[in-house]
DNA sequence: TGGATGATTCAACAGTTGTTGAAATAGAGG
DNA sequence: CCTCTATTTCAACAACTGTTGAATCATCCA
């Protein structure tokens, strides 16, 4: 019997390309996937081998190693993120300082909000990963940090937000708990507060900002935009 | 050869009782440290075994599986702290809802403040654990809120806060933060501020309180207590 | 003294993980 | 047609995981 001619027992994938070539975005896409739904621990290279439809060994054919991988897919997600910010964070724009913080929260809803997964392995890495991967994070963070930052320096500027701010704490402040809400408000909103997950997670940002917002403002009693919340 | 006459190749560690005997208390002591040093990744059996001295089977003579040792931990570290927080939030209680509020970010800070592995454990075990798991923390965390909800109402009721504050989410905010504080502020500090991380932590605390404390207050411009940050 | 009981370890199971070297295949170019 | 190369899979490695059954030892009680 020769090897051209393959048993009922042969393998089911024959190797060699196949009609649709798996390339480092198809690979990517699939690790985003398995990232966002299975977090941290689910997410081993088997997993997304399996989320692609391949041999986990053809990801070691694309990528030096699961780090690598990682890494890759930082880049592929945060820019877009920073160069939305950075468009919110010019100095031209002179909409009001609580309308652009706001803006500023919609976009990290928009790309993070779905991605529970992916926020915690994010948090790992930062806290756990290795020296080269959390270096690789500070830098994306910081391009996306600088932007709420400059928002914050022209609110002062501007005499919308008080004088005496600490200017990278309060960024940190802002954005840290709006992950802690898309984190955690689901997983507790039941268990806690005793209401269902979506009601509770839009209650909680709009209190969380508007409580913010009366601890930076350097006018807290004027009213916030009427339409701010609409905005999204 | 009789059994009783071990080779020079026989096992180090005798069978049998030792004469410090381990039990739960100190097993417990000895997953406390790994959870704390090593997070949700390295806190193995095997790991846990190790710090305790002793054999990883041995664990299971005293707990159940892997997981009920992590709810007696729970049962162990948690109770002291809703204890000290019953007490501060104790209606005859008439300090200043500030001082009480920061007294009881020091519960926190003390019984969770150096355990940063511990939190990411209970973070995780929040997000995936088993239903059971689950429901043991969401108990315990309960407790705990609880106290900060009526110091939050307390402080409602006496003119001390605005009256408008939703307080189950106040009272998340305020806690929240804090252990975000805690977790992250260390790590991202050098990354980020530029600044030793002990001297961020102490900065980013103050801070953190002050802006949510006019986020809160009724009368936000009338000043803290002076002496409120020297509370330890 | 003997035997029961409680405490401890050993060795293994079946599963998972990241990773690698070699084999196989499909399609392109000659 | 043959050969070459890029792509894909297979099969294994060593390390790790939670867990278990059996073996061993020390001590206490009769």
């Amino acid at each position: 019997m020769k090897p051209n001619t393959p048993k009922a027992s042969a393998p089911l994938k024959l190797r060699g390309p196949k009609s649709l070539k798996v390339d480092t975005e198809f690979l990517l896409d699939a690790a985003q996937r398995v990232f966002s739904k299975s977090g941290m621990s689910g997410a081993s290279i088997r997993a997304i081998a399996r989320a692609a439809g391949c041999d986990p060994a053809l990801i070691y054919y694309h990528f030096e190693s699961k780090e690598a991988m990682f890494k890759a897919l930082l880049d592929r997600k945060m820019p877009p993120i920073a160069m939305e910010l950075e468009i919110l964070a010019d100095p031209s724009n002179i909409e009001p300082t609580s309308l652009r913080l706001w803006r500023a929260t919609r976009v990290y809803r928009r790309h993070f909000g779905q991605d529970s997964g992916f926020r915690a392995v994010l948090r790992g890495q930062i806290l756990n990963g290795t020296e080269g991967t959390k270096d690789a994070i500070a830098r994306h963070i910081q391009r996306a940090a600088k932007c709420n930052w400059a928002i914050i320096d022209q609110g002062m500027e501007r005499g919308h937000l008080r004088a005496d701010l600490h200017v990278r704490m309060t960024g940190f402040f802002l954005v840290r708990m709006f992950m802690e809400i898309f984190d955690l408000v689901p997983a507790i909103a039941e268990r806690i507060a005793n209401m269902p997950a979506n009601q509770a997670l839009v209650m909680a940002e709009r209190a969380w900002f508007e409580l913010f917002w009366r601890g930076v403002a350097a006018h807290p009693a004027k009213p916030l935009p009427p339409d701010l919340f609409s905005v999204e």
